[in-house]
DNA sequence: GTTAGCATTCTCAAGAATAGAGTGCTAAAA
DNA sequence: TTTTAGCACTCTATTCTTGAGAATGCTAAC
């Protein structure tokens, strides 16, 4: 990372502003800072720095007479440099606590709380994403019958996500050797990836080298029916109409385009996936989430560790210009939560 | 069912004014209705006619020199009196038995299916809630060992539904165990109402009197932790952002309001959930579905019958001024499809 | 290098003027 | 008795103007 080519007031001035803009969500004067913020100089000195900063692409005015505001270089200079670590309070740290010790400890119902939890304290939209289907390792498999057409499968994963599938079997398969077919299955395939089991499901060569002595036709189609997953993720959203309560989203259009995007959870999914880096805070600022409609809006997210290594996003949606200390200190300390709460639990 | 009192030229008039501010959103001029409706009256006949529906409540004027707009009270009387029946097109129907027919059969795929035909081919917001978990019967039972203090109970239910619900054990609980206890819930437990098998969870007298001498203190506990189920109804929304093209949802606070409501699915399902009359169609204009922040918006739910007779509900949430007859019949045909759907499949 | 002062630019709110839509009423026609 | 034409009246919505206020950039003094 270079460092900005900014000395000390440069950066001074930049912060004033991106403070003072996220708190008033109006432009910033010159006169603003000399009142709210002490720093030594007067208006007119402020000027000519707010000048120079905006020449360099970090402020930009609405209209000539009026104040400045950041652009997304100069909140992107903001985040990586210039702001503060803010810890949440314990009061802040004890509300998360006490909403994840109330509530049931199985996979789903951590996922919804996390997203509640999220838009509840960042006064934002909280997102979860869990892992990826693919991703994720069979612990265990358990086929119940249905009728004499269909079985209900049951995929336990690694990361304590359920899944369940109804299936299509073979008329005439007994209960005998529907259990029968559930050990061996187990027996095969738990412990494996989805992804591998599923190329093996459909490899008859795979299959017989996986199965051996054991393979038949009833469980070559079972197999194969139960393993024809889409890829998926789930996604988890809560607090969307926060968003009223933004200024800056005060015409219909503006917040049309958002919840239009919110509406695809594909969409909101590939937003959020955190592909190359596996662990820490990420913050995408206004565009640099990619996603037509949401240029207004930043991102921030973290990965989090399921059981079993898979690898789940969090994260929260909020306007650009949003308290971003505070934002990643919840981001961050809820994903710790979430990592213990998988490590002790369950 | 009490004829309003009102003669052939006022139904005519009234209708003909529902119908033009359906298609227009403006308040309805008697000149549009001379030039649009081919009544045989003067604009000052009718102007008269229309002073004598405002007086009787059926028509407003949102300011004296504006044309007039349907009350509540106008949309009920053309809702159960005037409108006629408007079949779906050919196409319209064969769209949705398409989306039906490309998607899987399992309960929650119809669920989540169905509110997304409901949205995309009436325009407005699609609901759709499970029968009350409560009142399902239960088919099948499935335990199933996920460590040394905990099983994952899997509870598929006549309608089709399954409910997962990770459940605490007492410790050292053997695989053989787990599988005897397992068979002796699925022969005392199955067939029997959820709500039924909770009253004698937790009600040692009625357990002793079910299991007879099978009753050990592990069956108890585990019959305990596993039904101890929270009422509960899934629903499924989508289409919500068509509310934006609604030109009466032009200012963000109305469209703010309905968001908040939409976030609590409590609110959403009591709005929904139909408990005297059991089946057929019902319009809920305005006001009538008592959500606070939901009054200009109008409601067409049917119940449908999930298997085992289960009563779940679909509907379509509109702005009052829909197209009621169009809407009705989209909910009728749909709940139409979904128990045929349930009867032939799964 | 910093600051005070000032002309300049632009927005926003309030007021005034105007056009247009639609009504209710009255008196005539059917 | 019912219907209709004509007209005065009311209210909205749009446009234009105006003035106040906020903030700036620039210049000249400190």
């Amino acid at each position: 990372m270079t460092t900005p080519v900014l000395d000390a007031r440069k950066h001074a001035v930049l912060e004033a502003i991106v403070d003072c803009y996220n708190r008033t969500a109006e432009p910033v004067s010159s006169q603003k800072i000399v009142r709210d913020y002490d720093m030594g100089l007067s208006a007119a000195t402020l000027r000519n720095t707010m000048a120079d900063l905006e020449e360099l692409g970090y402020l930009t005015q609405p209209h000539t007479s009026a104040g400045r505001i950041p652009t997304e270089l100069g909140y992107r200079v903001y985040v990586d440099s210039l702001m503060t670590d803010q810890k949440l309070s314990r009061k802040e740290r004890q509300f998360i606590r006490n909403r994840y010790a109330s509530s049931r400890r199985d996979f789903e119902e951590i996922m919804e709380q996390t997203s509640k939890i999220l838009s509840a304290i960042s006064h934002h939209i909280g997102v979860v994403l869990t892992p990826e289907l693919h991703e994720s390792i069979l612990r265990r498999l358990e086929l119940i019958s249905i009728d004499s057409e269909h079985i209900l499968a049951v995929l336990l994963m690694a990361s304590g996500a359920v899944k369940n599938q109804v299936v299509s079997i073979p008329k005439n398969l007994s209960d005998v050797e529907l259990y029968q077919i559930n050990r061996i299955l187990n027996e095969k395939l738990a412990g494996l990836p989805l992804k591998q089991i599923r190329q093996i499901s459909q490899d008859p060569v795979k299959l017989k080298a996986v199965f051996d002595q054991h393979l038949s036709d009833p469980i070559a189609v079972v197999t194969q029916n139960t393993f024809a997953l889409e890829q998926e993720t789930h996604v988890y959203i809560d607090g969307t109409s926060n968003f009223f309560s933004h200024p800056e989203f005060g015409e219909v259009q503006k917040i049309e385009s958002l919840f239009r995007v919110l509406e695809r959870k594909e969409q909101v999914a590939d937003m959020l996936s955190v592909r190359q880096e596996p662990l820490g805070i990420q913050v995408l600022i206004g565009s640099e989430n990619g996603c037509e409609g949401m240029e207004m809006c930043s991102i921030v997210r973290s990965s989090y560790r399921a059981r079993g290594n898979q690898l789940g996003t969090i994260g929260v949606i909020g306007p650009t210009r949003m308290a971003y200390p505070r934002i990643v200190s919840i981001v961050r300390f809820t994903s710790q939560m979430i990592n213990e709460l998988f490590e002790e639990s369950l």
